[in-house]
Parts: C-alpha cells; structure tokens; sequence
DNA sequence: GCCTACTTGGACTATTTTAGTCTTATAAGA
DNA sequence: TCTTATAAGACTAAAATAGTCCAAGTAGGC
C-alpha cells in the first residue's frame, strides 16, 4: 500500500530518541521500552544501521548504542534504502534488465521512472531533523 | 517496497489500450493477450474499474469494456485508492482510531501526514494522459 | 576472575499483502 | 440454443513484512 515500513519507522524513532540523550547514547533495551517497540525487533534494526554506520555500538554492561551523525545529515531516502532497500514505485523501475512481459510495448515505464524520481526527491530533501521538528522540507 | 501494485500497473495498461481503440472498446480476452496479463487477473480488475464508473461492460458476443472517461479527466491518485486503497505512508497516517503502542509520544505522525499528503499531490496531479504522453505532472 | 548487561548474527516462525486461479452463474447477440 | 462475453466469490500461491529465539561474544564492575 505504497507504506514506509514498520522497520523504518522504528528506526527513525529510535535515531531521534539516540539524538535527545546526553552522549547521544541508550541501549536498546531502553529505546525499545521507552518507544513501546519489541527489544528484538529494535536490535536488528540497529544493526543494520549499524552496519552502515549511522550509530556505533558499545558492547558490554553500561553499552548501548552512539548516534554518530547529526539529525541534519540523515535523509529520509538514506533510512528508507538501508532498512527497506532502494525505492522502486514499479518492479521495473530503475533496472536495466527487467523480464517483464510487456517490456518494448509499455509505455509506462519512462513515465514511471519520472514518478518515482519525484518520491525519491521528496524523500532525499526530507532530513531526520525536519521530521523532529514536525515538518518535511519543500 | 514503496510499491504501485500490478493491479495498478495492469489497470493503467487497460484502460490506456482501450483509449487506444475505435468506440474505446475491447474485451478482456484481447486486452490480456496483447499487453501479456493473466485473463482472469485483468478480469477481476475490469471488474473493480466498472464499479467505479470509469467503464462499462457489455455482455454477449462482440461486448468487451468501454472507456466511459477521458484520459484526461482519470489521475493516478483514483486508479491506486480503487484498486489498492488509499495511499498511507504509515499506518496511522489519516486515520483517527490509530492504536499504535507509541501513539501520544510519537513525534512523527504529523511530519509523515504531511509527507503523505505530498505524495498524494503527486499521483492527483498525474492524469493517465500524462502517463500515456510519457511524463509526469508538476 | 566471575557476574551481569549488553550487542551479534543467523535461523526460525507468523502475519499480512499481493498475485493469480478456478468454478459456477448470468447476460446477450447470432 | 449455442457461443462469447462479463460477474462474483471462494480459493491457492507467492512474496514481503513483522516478529521471535537462541547461542555466542564483549566489556564494565565488583
């Protein structure tokens, strides 16, 4: 139904909880008992962030998890790609070798690549701090 | 994946096929096999499309869908409500009852809602006319 | 050095959505 | 009445999303 996932707003929730603590740092337990998430669900999903280096990990007791970028530098696009993968409005859109049935006849592709360069611009222009700040960019 | 659905895709194919016909006219069968989609699927979704008035069935021999609408007067925002429900960024986005475990705390239901309604100003403003002529609307 | 609290990562299950099929009934022209 | 259509509901299959479980590793503090 054209939905941002659960995975991305949990994400999003738990990055701007990391940016309102003093050190920029909470264990996942605490996000996701703060956030009303499931801890095991949160836990992949810092991982993955983790992986692509949006926040740092600090292992042991008294560890956690260190946002390690500013709000104003985290894009929309950037959190919908990692923790959902890249935004294709159709299947075909964006790659090259598409099998579908209709490829040479439609026409629908071209138009269709323009709508979801749109989507990605909204969601490129729209920075984890507007969306604290209760607003998405022009 | 932040996906229009085949349902959309096929639909949007249809009718831009009927468009393309003398009386706007053709019938499930021959629309299936010349833009390669399962008779029975297109059937379906010809079905849902006639509910909504933009064509009309014609029993017996020689009958088929007609166009009841101009290409220019039906917007990628209709297609997708009737053939995949409205368009919700998130869950609770346009909706009152939400029962979401963070509702009350959350600070992203207003951002996503405008968000939302970016989008839907997108696929408003794109009329299958647009779609056929290969671009998008402003 | 041990206990505790934390992250890691993979395998696993459940749920929901989307896609597609089958079958029986019904409408209308020839 | 035969043929060619649509109508409609029940059904199955596949894919994406959501969520769980568990064994292993890491580090601070007593």
């Amino acid at each position: 139904m054209l939905r941002v996932t659960k995975k991305i707003e949990y994400g999003i929730i738990a990055l701007l909880y990391l940016a309102q603590q003093e050190e920029q740092t909470a264990s996942v337990r605490e996000m996701a008992s703060k956030c009303g998430i499931s801890e095991t669900l949160l836990s992949k999903i810092m991982q993955t962030m983790k992986a692509e280096g949006f926040v740092q990990p600090m292992y042991g007791n008294q560890g956690g998890y260190k946002l390690m970028k500013s709000l104003t530098d985290i894009n929309l696009l950037e959190i919908t790609q990692i923790l959902q993968g890249p935004i294709q409005v159709t299947e075909c859109v964006g790659t090259e070798d598409n099998n579908c049935p209709v490829k040479g006849s439609c026409t629908l592709i071209s138009p269709m690549n323009v709508l979801n360069q749109k989507i990605i611009n909204l969601f490129q222009s729209t920075s984890l701090e507007n969306l604290a700040h209760r607003k998405t960019a022009v």
